[in-house]
DNA sequence: TAATGAAATTAACTTTGTGTAAACTTTGAG
DNA sequence: CTCAAAGTTTACACAAAGTTAATTTCATTA
């Protein structure tokens, strides 16, 4: 289990066409999400921040590449990278798609082998640079690229789980995690691991920052704040 | 946040291994019931209208992806959870079962915790898309993703039951709750508390938002109004 | 492959604070 | 006026989180 397993969103108006490739790409092992049209593509989007969108260009509320075009013009998407399924013949569509920020494109119908090739391909292209941007909050910053957190100028040294507890937090700055979203973003589903072990990494990450900015919501889960 | 307790059905024709998954889920705090065989499987789903059910893909009279298909094409399953449990080697079953309308599957020989892991992860799935939108009125806004109260600009700290009090009754304005629905749907329906355990929560956030925002409607309930 | 050290996790214990009951007071409908 | 329903206040149990130390896991280097 090399590092924190990689988030993709699906939208697709066809349920069928997301549990083939869902399944597909749990398989291969990552997080995936879905959404049947372009609006809810949107909106999951902006919750979950994935690595990867698989946008279909058919959709209702909005075609795919609409989607890619709202979620490019924002900077928490400048670098998400975005995938298009295409209509074989629709030669069009997919120079649109490329114009408006894709990285890749796949044709229907889909091969899920293909697809997933064409996903990995991607990752690897991408490479093994840290997914995200780094945060500032206040006199806090978390660099996920340099893996570096500075505290009122001075630089602090976390372990991993810890960096990834404390980016999680940071990464919606007052939003509450509950314990489950927690695990299963740090951890990951499958990984089961008792009860205290996040406080315990709560309490270390609080303990090195020197400052009180997680806030425990008792019976909820916590939050960042400053 | 759990509220009340889901119920789960199993089929599997193998009495172990229906023994075994029930000894788990029960432990985490599920009620079971089991069937061992496809037709047994519908009629009881039918009955109980469980919240999860989990299929053995070999099962004798009908197969699990046949059940499955059975229930998903009526409306009072439309939404059911459901779970296939597959030989490991096959994979074709697995993609037959994804396709009938599973919501996940799990590979046998089963590993409990593995199984227990997936059902829980499946409820918070599902549990999270309730996680409702923030609710302002006059001068009051409630954010459930935050988990916090501001009126007039003060932030209000609240317990997480007089949160979910709040929150509810605020969800809609001027709308008597009556004691049962507030507490089946703060409480859960199987949990039984006195009757002045609501007075004294209401009583709490009326105080912590120092603010006449709740208002009494004698002997019927309790309704949020500014 | 043994030795080391850092990180992750568990275990055992302490602290905290929510949620509830109990006992008493007040309110207001009839 | 009466009495059931709601308000208050207090106290306490218990579950959730904090803490600390011990243990396991894992990668690194001799």
């Amino acid at each position: 289990m090399e590092g924190k397993l990689k988030q993709i969103l699906i939208a697709d108006d066809e349920p069928d066409i997301l549990e083939i490739i869902s399944y597909n790409l749990e398989k291969e092992g990552y997080k995936v999400f879905t959404a049947q049209d372009g609006n809810e593509a949107i909106e999951k989007a902006r919750q979950i921040k994935p690595d990867l969108i698989i946008l279909d260009i058919m959709m209702p509320k909005k075609t795919g590449v609409e989607v890619c075009k709202i979620l490019r013009s924002q900077p928490a998407f400048e670098e998400t990278l975005i995938i298009f399924l295409t209509a074989m013949s629709d030669e069009s569509s997919q120079i649109k798609g490329l114009e408006s920020g894709a990285d890749d494109y796949v044709n229907k119908p889909i091969s899920p082998k293909v697809l997933t090739s064409r996903v990995n391909a991607l990752f690897r292209r991408v490479g093994n640079k840290e997914t995200g941007k780094s945060i500032t909050i206040g006199n806090v910053s978390i660099d996920p690229i340099k893996f570096i957190v500075v505290v009122d100028g001075n630089e602090i040294i976390l372990a991993k789980k810890e960096f990834e507890l404390l980016y999680l937090l940071a990464s919606r700055p007052g939003r509450v995690f509950l314990r489950n979203e927690i695990l299963s973003q740090v951890w990951g589903n499958e990984v089961i691991v008792g009860d205290r072990t996040i406080d315990v990494h709560i309490r270390k990450v609080r303990q090195k920052m020197g400052l009180d900015c997680i806030t425990t919501v008792k019976g909820v889960g916590y939050k960042f704040e400053i």
